[in-house]
DNA sequence: ATTATATGGGAAAACATTTTCCTGTCAACG
DNA sequence: CGTTGACAGGAAAATGTTTTCCCATATAAT
């Protein structure tokens, strides 16, 4: 690989020259501006992003940390990140932590000895976990569909209980009283969303049956355990509110299983609007979230904050870790996307 | 951030000190190992890795070229991918070509920019463009499910052509012998499973009716599509098979909506195995691919490449890109895992 | 004519590391 | 007692850029 020296020698100028001419930095002759391109383009060179990314401090790298690539709702958010990164010529540094926490730790240090650009977390944190790091570093981060309150670290995402709150009330004007849920209550998500049930179901008069309440992690597999579960209870609910689309389909499975028929016996209620939820037979009623925009929104968001950040450090000409700065440009920025319902066939 | 300097001075030795410390790559008094130690404890210092990336010629970053992270199945290999590179201490940068090849070209160029390591290909290019790649560096490359023969670039995958023709054998033991064909013409893998369609038909003396070939992109909503042009061709087949999950499920939801039964009036079977095949209802035959463990294997054999290729810079001392030696290490790897049929219930 | 200003272009510092080369100390051995 | 070798540790080169600082030349202004 050729480096700029050659470039230069081949050119018969100098390394700042041919920086010049690349960057377009100050004004060259177009004599010269010409000989360096044709040796640029005769040794095919290209500049080593390292070694500039070194003296600009700039990367233009960007972190995504991510449960589960391979889960669908968060594959469709990265292809979102992506899509916009890509355009502002940011590459993406994926950290699959499958939900555990202490591989969190472990690329968040990964990312910092890397000096990542910005960071955008998918990955649902504790409160004191983000605080501590804020404190570590000055790196802007975002939450993308993690609805945690932070001040200092914006969010985008949609309103959780507002949504579960549509979600239950539809299948309230559809007639159920007997209304299930089942969610995670380890995540604020699952906390949120169960808010937005139990808000609909006081709002509308109904009363809220402990028994119908039933708790689960997010997979197919444990909305079938849990549904089993919600149904052993003795007395059945008309309809379940499922907080996302996977629980869903799994609590579907083992209603058909035990020979109830959806929607005629029991109606279900998904959320997320993931692929399965259209090919699942029959096709799932859902809270349908903007997953890619919220993916877009977010990295449009955290460039804004890098390229905000890095004109700061500029024109102040010294790293201000302090914090002081950082107090006045905490704008608590929280971006909400719109979500709907999209009636199918399980209510 | 605190710097080596910074660490040397707080210690009070050298940076080359700290640095033999840190790495451990020449024998420290005990003394100052842990003057160094508690200095970097209190600083929180971690090491640039740009800077050791420029020094070294390593990044430990590859580059993972998809055409679209939001597909199941590309999801999956990446996870397989990231697990394995993660243990080993390199990143993953993604790079979403969206199937564009004008994408594809400014990635590779990106990548080269960047020094990543190593990369892995997941989305189809022509062999012209691959050896184009290969003759512009010694970056090593792996195809994973990318089933295209270029001598020089391994290949991780399964026996397309064998797990084709075992779908379509299953099919005819099952008693069909008027079987469809959905398939994709455009992609080497869609025209290797073709083959095998067409191997498994002749073997078992069966003709292959011109009307019973369709094809299409991959996709659900083509599937649909493509299903319903071989139904209004006329004669209609008692079975069909789909070169992906996602056209067959689209192609059942035709047949569903024209009325007939499945697998009672014509019978489905699938390729990939991804989660639909699991959900959708009836749930799907299909050809099981352990897609996880290709992505697994394909970061295993890439490192592999990585650190034997470094290993050789380093012993001979420079840059032997003239690709003599190259030539030696063209083992031609070809990495064929196990397919398997898994039967449900469309046959 | 002389000073001031603008302008193109080169030399060298800076970025944060690793590693080579060198120096000084100490033990071993003749 | 002197030479050799081992060994710990420091100084400095090297990695490939960007940018500051400086110089020379040319043009404008006094």
């Amino acid at each position: 690989m050729p480096n700029i020296k050659m470039i230069a020698r081949k050119a018969g100028v100098s390394i700042s020259t041919v920086s010049r001419v690349m960057n377009g930095s100050k004004p060259v002759s177009p004599e010269l501006q010409k000989r360096v391109y044709d040796a640029v383009q005769q040794m095919n060179y290209k500049p080593n992003s390292i070694a500039r990314s070194l003296i600009l401090k700039k990367t233009n790298l960007i972190g995504v940390v991510v449960p589960d690539v391979s889960n669908s709702f968060h594959a469709q958010l990265l292809s979102g990140i992506e899509e916009i990164t890509a355009q502002a010529d940011y590459g993406v540094m994926i950290c699959n932590v499958y939900r555990n926490m202490k591989q969190q730790q472990k690329y968040f240090n990964l990312m910092l000895e890397r000096h990542v650009d910005g960071i955008i977390l998918l990955h649902e944190n504790t409160i004191e976990e983000l605080k501590e790091f804020q404190k570590m570093t000055t790196t802007p981060l975002v939450l993308a569909s993690v609805p945690l309150e932070v001040s200092g670290i914006p969010f985008v995402g949609i309103d959780e209980i507002g949504a579960a709150y549509d979600a239950v009330s539809h299948l309230i004007e559809k007639g159920h009283k007997e209304i299930g849920l089942i969610y995670g209550d380890c995540t604020a998500l699952g906390i949120l969303r169960k808010e937005g049930y139990e808000r609909a179901m006081s709002d509308h008069g109904l009363s809220i049956k402990k028994e119908y309440l039933t708790q689960c992690p997010c997979s197919v597999a444990y909305g079938y355990q849990a549904m089993e579960q919600l149904l052993s209870s003795g007395s059945q609910p008309t309809a379940v509110f499922c907080v996302s689309d996977e629980m869903a389909v799994g609590a579907m499975d083992c209603a058909y299983d035990k020979g109830l028929r959806v929607p005629e016996d029991i109606s279900f209620i998904g959320f997320d609007d993931i692929e399965i939820s259209q090919v699942v037979r029959p096709r799932l009623t859902t809270i349908h979230q903007p997953i890619k925009e919220i993916g877009k929104e977010a990295a449009r968001l955290l460039i804004e904050m890098i390229e905000k950040k890095s004109r700061s450090v500029k024109t102040t000409g010294f790293d201000r870790s302090s914090g002081c700065e950082q107090a006045s440009s905490k704008e608590e920025s929280r971006i909400i996307l719109k979500h709907s319902l999209v009636e199918r066939e399980t209510v």
